[in-house]
DNA sequence: CGATCGATTGTAAACGTATACGCTGCTAGC
DNA sequence: GCTAGCAGCGTATACGTTTACAATCGATCG
């Protein structure tokens, strides 16, 4: 299990292609026998020119190898084709499946994708901060909740126009300007709950995130809703906060099987977290569902392959992701106004 | 499970601070009494300024909202601060962990990382071109097999300097002249062969990824190898090629339990194949590691939360994801030269 | 006190592209 | 054949920043 590494510089360097290092507009121009304007609207708008230049500077085009500095682009058109994403972790796999919905629509677009972590490396509201401004980027998709950083999103917005769409997290009040495409957690949460008590389940417990992510809240509302609708109570520390992870399940599982008044069903705010519960469970000795049953939520692939299965709430995170990014596309396009009516859609 | 989305435009526009477009530098050098020059030493090399003017130029800066026009800064160092990952599937945690090195590394030395999937939406090779000659990065980690786009890759990295640098991926021929960091697969995949020879194993196959990854190719020599060295035959059949997915690997696996001499044995290209085997062949009614044992590589999260538990090759997925991103930032920061020697660490 | 040198600041050019504007030449209508 | 109109192209400027170079200021030393 070794590493190994080799790190030699390249050395057949004039292959058949003598490499230009910079070969500008400006070069094309020169030996196409046009001025540089041309060259430009050859390559961005082709019907303002006669076929013979066109052709003309196609040839010097090739013969040359150029390509227009993107940077310098980017520069004049104050656009970069970039967009940010803010999200928890890309370890998640909803996040990567949401990630995906999100990447395919870029593509379509003609945007890069650029990803910033919050959870990871634990980022101070001043990082954010300055993430967020740094106007490398033409919009923003923020998955991940933003209130544990104050309000710099709002000032970096209002100083900079730049479009921020919500995807996936409930929106904060403070953010309720801002478009978002997310499912009805409240609803998706009771429907979980429900679930439960169809099946004469009375101890329902509950495994949920950290307070700082309102996603996890919003399930954690849904399900305190069914329960009290349908009458059943909650004991104290059957709502375990843990981490969003296998190892914070596992002690929210293990407190859960402790309690002095043992739940028979449990329903955790995601998948990850209903695998950690579910191998903390088994591994204690006792058995699911018979002994405790889990509900997860996201339907992570990795749900279908659990023992037994993972009964689980399915969110459509592709087309989420997608949603999102046509959304914060039609923001970018738009510059400013044009704001589509709400949608609603199963 | 109802998808709602709201977009309203945000209303509260002129807050407090009434919100400035586009202040430049040269706005904050005509509130300081200063040149444009002096306002961009205070922010790039203050000690080249004394403490007053530096003050004065605070203050300006501080009353302008001023931040510096990431665009045009990139445009004239030429330089963007963003590095490009190239991966199969950002879905793989296998990825995943390696991601979360480079980005912790990349947050250090202060870039950011575009992630860009080669499987997800098979790309082409115009496709894979374009986006590696598109500088608008300083340079690019391939977690990826460049084999199926041909020498794009080539190309492009001999006309910009743009500095590549391969990361996991066992190094193709054309790609030999660029610096790599990675583990040893062939040594750890006989080494996964040997453990399962050591356990009296000797009708043992393997499901490897598709033919373009030479990383799991690797491993299959890895793996006949310790078998030709074990003396032990490998029937026909026995070395299942599949898509690197759950999916793909229940199809090999039932390929496999289907096969006239059914091994005793698999070794996984990787951890997500082995997870579909496993529960393939528990669907199928078998036990594990009664019946048949299997052996994953990477050690992922979800490895430990199988039933049983994966037996699997551990790699140091992070760090090889600091390395690689520390290696392609020497190679940013040194231009051209300066390449170390080889390493070999455990 | 004056000259010299170093520290600090200002001036101006450059990076590569896009485009507003003006000029040329062509076509068509009379 | 002349002119009006227009398509095609060139000229020149702007984008915001960094930096080489010049200029200025202050201080120190002779």
């Amino acid at each position: 299990m070794k590493q190994a590494s080799n790190d030699t510089v390249p050395q057949q360097e004039a292959a058949e292609a003598e490499d230009m290092p910079d070969v500008s507009i400006k070069e094309v121009a020169r030996l196409a026998g046009v001025s540089i304007a041309t060259v430009s609207r050859c390559i961005n708008k082709p019907e303002k020119v006669t076929a013979k230049t066109r052709l003309k500077v196609q040839d010097a085009i090739r013969q040359t190898g150029y390509s227009p500095n993107t940077l310098a682009q980017s520069f004049r058109r104050g656009r970069t084709n970039i967009v940010m994403v803010v999200l928890p972790s890309v370890g998640d796999p909803f996040f990567t499946a949401v990630m995906s919905g999100i990447r395919g629509a870029a593509r379509a677009k003609g945007y890069s994708v650029l990803i910033e972590e919050t959870q990871l490396n634990k980022m101070t509201a001043d990082e954010i901060g300055a993430m967020l401004v740094s106007n490398q980027t033409d919009g923003i998709i923020l998955l991940a909740s933003m209130s544990p950083f104050g309000t710099e999103v709002l000032s970096a917005k209002s100083k900079r126009r730049l479009p921020i769409v919500i995807g996936c997290e409930t929106v904060s009040p403070e953010l309720a300007d801002f478009p978002s495409v997310h499912i009805d957690n409240i609803a998706a949460a009771k429907e979980a709950t429900n679930y439960l008590i169809s099946q004469g389940h009375q101890r329902i417990a509950m495994v949920c995130g950290q307070a700082s992510s309102l996603l996890t809240k919003d399930r954690e509302f849904g399900y305190r809703a069914a329960m009290k609708q349908a009458e059943l109570s909650i004991e104290d520390g059957w709502v375990v906060e843990g981490e969003l992870t296998i190892a914070g399940a596992r002690k929210a599982a293990r407190n859960l099987m402790n309690h002095g008044n043992r739940p028979t069903a449990i329903f955790c705010a995601n998948d990850e977290m209903a695998i950690g519960c579910l191998h903390e469970i088994k591994s204690a000795g006792l058995q699911v569902p018979r002994d405790i049953s889990i509900v997860g939520f996201d339907d992570i692939r990795y749900a279908e392959v659990t023992d037994p299965p993972l009964t689980t709430i399915s969110q459509p995170a592709e087309e989420i992701g997608e949603r999102v990014m046509y959304r914060l596309c039609r923001r970018i396009e738009a510059g400013k106004g044009a704001s589509s009516s709400p949608e609603i859609v199963p």
